[in-house]
DNA sequence: TGCCTCTAGATTTTT
DNA sequence: TCTAGAGGCA
């Protein structure tokens, strides 16, 4: 296999290349004098030490950028990692932009999954367990497929599913894949994990894989570093031709990653990896901290470069990101500065619960929005975002938006191809193109209902494995010799028979876009969801639609389901302005002028279970969380915490966060929060004080104070009559605003389902739904169907 | 087979 | 409180 294009022979510069690299670089002006170390620092391993808002990216790209104008390297020849999609795409974006659109692109500028798939595809004949090997067209499973996969394994093995649950050993298995473990590598002890049948379990979970020519995320990587492990001749290849290797987010790889971006270095040496120690905030998916604290150790005579100079915020959020992040052990150590003007500190408010916590933010918003914050001015809701730790806590805010009508949008939540039903039409992709996909099978059989159960899909099973067929075969020959009941069967030869025709027409290169649309029509799929009468089932026809339409992007059906596993992102178009909700992961690379930092208290932030489990480990990992969340914010961070919140719909009382008594107090102003009067600290400042830094946090005694104060007994009773309106007689005071609706209309709501108007005023609706009474704007919901005269 | 009811459990999430 | 999954029943 012929790996070096014909492009990248020839390691001699020619001349015009070095009358390029000759004339002054204008993509250099503008940097600071560490950035341009970090862009010119191009031979042998460098460590690039980029603090939050450096400009790390810019470092990054500028130096693909110096490295093809110096003529160094042909885009071919460069190795760019990066973690997700986004970030890769970016990446390429702002090096088009730097080097005007004639550059052609970067193959190998990609995420480790993507770039993986590449190396694999070309040698998966070398992956195998001596009788199976990989097939280079093999599927990609995620990790659904992954946990039917083992659910099968498990009831094969007559393991009780209750006590020992599928998740739990994706975990583990996971775990062992980030790791490098395969079956055979296993350390004794690791094996005997899940009731002694870990190892076990792994080594079937292996081999079913490859019989069904299948890879999960975890093999992407694995595999590849078995490989170069094995195939000392194929690691050479792939060595030589990445002169530069490239990696962004550094303190996020796994073990399995580092050893991948090891062995492709040890040709060259000229590895430059991008990372902060201080954002490092996957430990618990395997990310090891280690390997960028160990950098200077893994490659002896590393540069180590470090970008302290901040753009993005003000010195006072600084300040107090520094400040906390400073109580973590075990850094590598950096200070960042600013030379901005002085803003404003960083806000601290205490309140009664996180209902009242979500009012005050709400409220806060609204008065940005009007540009009732002299200093600020006007803010747009693009703007502003908050920042939670646990994605419960985004529903207080989703609730209290949805009642004042502040536009808000949720970032993060299913992505596009993890919904059921484009997961579901995948399948049938899947199925089409290759029939010997049997979990595409199993997973569209009876999708929609055809009277398939349990028990026709055993039958089916059965007949394959006595035939030594794939299930779709094994599904021909069960309807040929009627080995099924009834509808079943006609239904089953209907589905094979679609299948069937749908194959050829891939094979005869059919236009595959109308081929995609005739399949799920002729299936029923599409029809299965146009009867669905739930709130949702437009949306998900929707999401059918613009899956077809991405379709159109492709030359075919293959090309399609090869990028969509790996690539597909959901881009939801910028449109209204719209106030970001999104978790504190969610936030990482991300940036906004006003940042709200709700629900600080111990056992939420930092999180309990990461605490019980990890230790001190776990804390400051938490605590390295609160510094990425304090760091997005350019001009305004606020803090904030509550004294009760509903979790799981019991209220638990809580304490301060002890971050919050880590803040270095200069930078922080601490806010009364409304309706709490007398004493220029407030009871915020009092609840705050209540947790003593360190120790023995949970002090009764303090707290019951601040809760008899007459301040919090004020908002108890304020937040109290906020409440459901339920008992109170819903009254219409002015009906003209919402004339569409009338009391007793039934009405629709993306998110509560239908419900009966019971009340209006002016343009806020009360509307009794199965979650109970809510009040909304009139903007916010459909009249649904006509309205029965079913009395109240 | 499929609908209904009951129960247990419940971070963070990319690929 | 909400949800997914298991078991019971038509």
């Amino acid at each position: 296999m012929d790996l070096i294009d014909e492009s990248d022979r020839g390691a001699r510069v020619p001349l015009s290349q070095r009358a390029v690299a000759a004339r002054p670089a204008p993509y250099l002006d503008g940097l600071n004098p560490a950035q341009r170390a970090a862009v010119e620092a191009l031979d042998g391993p460098v460590l690039l030490l980029a603090g939050a808002g450096t400009g790390k990216t810019r470092a990054l790209t500028t130096r693909i950028a110096h490295l093809l104008m110096l003529g160094r390297a042909r885009p071919g020849q460069l190795l760019a990692v990066t973690f997700t999609n986004k970030a890769a795409r970016e990446m390429k974006d702002r090096i088009a932009r730097l080097l005007g659109e004639t550059v052609e692109g970067m193959p190998w500028l990609g995420t480790f999954h993507s770039i993986s798939v590449k190396i694999l595809r070309r040698h998966a004949e070398l992956i195998g367990n001596g009788q199976v090997h990989l097939k280079p067209s093999f599927t990609i499973l995620d990790t659904d497929d992954q946990i039917r996969l083992l659910k099968q394994l498990l009831s094969a093995e007559n393991i009780d599913e209750k006590r020992w649950p599928a998740r739990q050993l994706a975990h583990l298995i996971d775990g062992w894949k980030n790791r490098c473990l395969t079956p055979s590598n296993l350390p004794r002890g690791e094996g005997e994990a899940f009731d002694g049948q870990g190892g076990k379990l792994y080594a079937a979970y292996q081999d079913r894989l490859l019989t069904l020519n299948a890879v999960d995320f975890g093999d992407l990587l694995m595999h590849c570093v078995m490989l170069f492990q094995a195939h000392p001749d194929v690691l050479r290849q792939w060595q030589d031709r990445f002169r530069y290797i490239l990696v962004d987010e550094y303190q996020d790889t796994n073990v399995a990653q580092y050893m991948w971006l090891r062995l492709l270095a040890q040709g060259h040496r000229n590895i430059c990896c991008v990372g902060d120690d201080d954002q490092s905030i996957y430990g618990w998916r395997g990310a090891e901290v280690g390997n960028i604290l160990r950098f200077e150790k893994d490659f002896p005579g590393a540069e180590v470069i470090r970008l302290e100079q901040n753009y993005r915020s003000t010195p006072e959020i600084l300040g107090a990101a520094s400040g906390l992040i400073a109580a973590n052990q075990g850094r590598l150590g950096k200070t960042l500065w600013t030379d901005a003007a002085p803003g404003e500190k960083v806000r601290l408010i205490g309140h009664w619960d996180s209902e009242a916590e979500a009012r005050w933010i709400g409220e806060e918003i609204e008065a940005f929005q009007g540009g009732h914050r002299a200093a600020l001015g006007r803010v747009s809701l693009n703007d502003m975002a908050i920042l939670v730790r646990a994605s419960h806590q985004m529903r207080a805010f989703e609730d209290r938006f949805m009642t004042i009508g502040l536009p808000y949008r949720v970032i993060g939540g299913p992505r596009f191809y993890e919904r059921q039903e484009i997961r579901d039409a995948m399948a049938y992709f899947r199925l089409v193109v290759s029939p010997d996909d049997d979990l595409a099978f199993e997973r569209v059989v009876n999708t929609p209902k055809r009277g398939l159960g349990d028990k026709a899909v055993q039958t089916v099973q059965q007949i394959a494995r006595q035939n030594g067929v794939n299930l779709l075969e094994g599904a021909r020959i069960a309807v040929e010799e009627q080995q099924l009941g009834g509808k079943g069967l006609a239904n089953l030869r209907d589905f094979v028979a679609l299948i069937g025709r749908s194959h050829m027409a891939v094979r005869d290169g059919a236009p595959h876009v109308e081929l995609a649309e005739r399949i799920l029509d002729e299936s029923g799929y599409t029809a299965m969801w146009q009867n669905d009468k739930s709130p949702d089932a437009p949306g998900r026809l929707d999401n059918l639609k613009e899956l077809v339409k991405a379709l159109e992007e492709f030359e075919n059906l293959q090309g399609f389901l090869e990028h969509v596993s790996l690539v597909m992102d959901r881009d939801d178009g910028e449109q209204a302005e719209q106030v970001s909700i999104m978790t504190l992961h969610g936030a990482k690379g991300l940036e906004f002028p006003v940042v709200f930092l709700p629900g600080w208290e111990d056992g939420l932030f930092p999180s309990q279970r990461a605490m019980d489990e990890l230790g001190t480990r776990g804390l400051e990992e938490e605590r390295r969380l609160a510094y990425v969340g304090i760091t997005r914010a350019e001009r305004l961070a606020t803090i904030s915490f509550a004294g009760n919140r509903r979790l799981y719909g019991q209220w638990q009382s809580s304490m301060p966060s002890r971050f919050v008594d880590e803040l270095p107090e200069e930078h922080v102003e601490v806010l009364t929060p409304p309706g709490l009067y007398g004493g220029g600290y407030g009871a915020a400042m009092a609840f705050a004080g209540a947790a003593p830094a360190g120790g023995a946090m949970h002090d009764r005694v303090a707290q019951a104070d601040v809760y008899n104060s007459p301040g919090w007994k004020r908002m108890q009773a304020r937040a109290s009559e906020r409440k459901s309106p339920v008992g109170r007689t819903p009254v219409t005071i002015d009906a003209t605003p919402a004339a569409r609706f009338a009391v007793g209309d039934t009405v629709s709501h993306a998110k509560f389902g239908t419900g009966k108007i019971m009340g209006i005023a002016e343009d806020t609706l009360t509307v009794q739904f199965d979650a109970g009474f809510k009040n909304i704007k009139a903007a916010y919901v459909q009249p649904a169907g006509g309205g029965d005269d079913v009395p109240f």
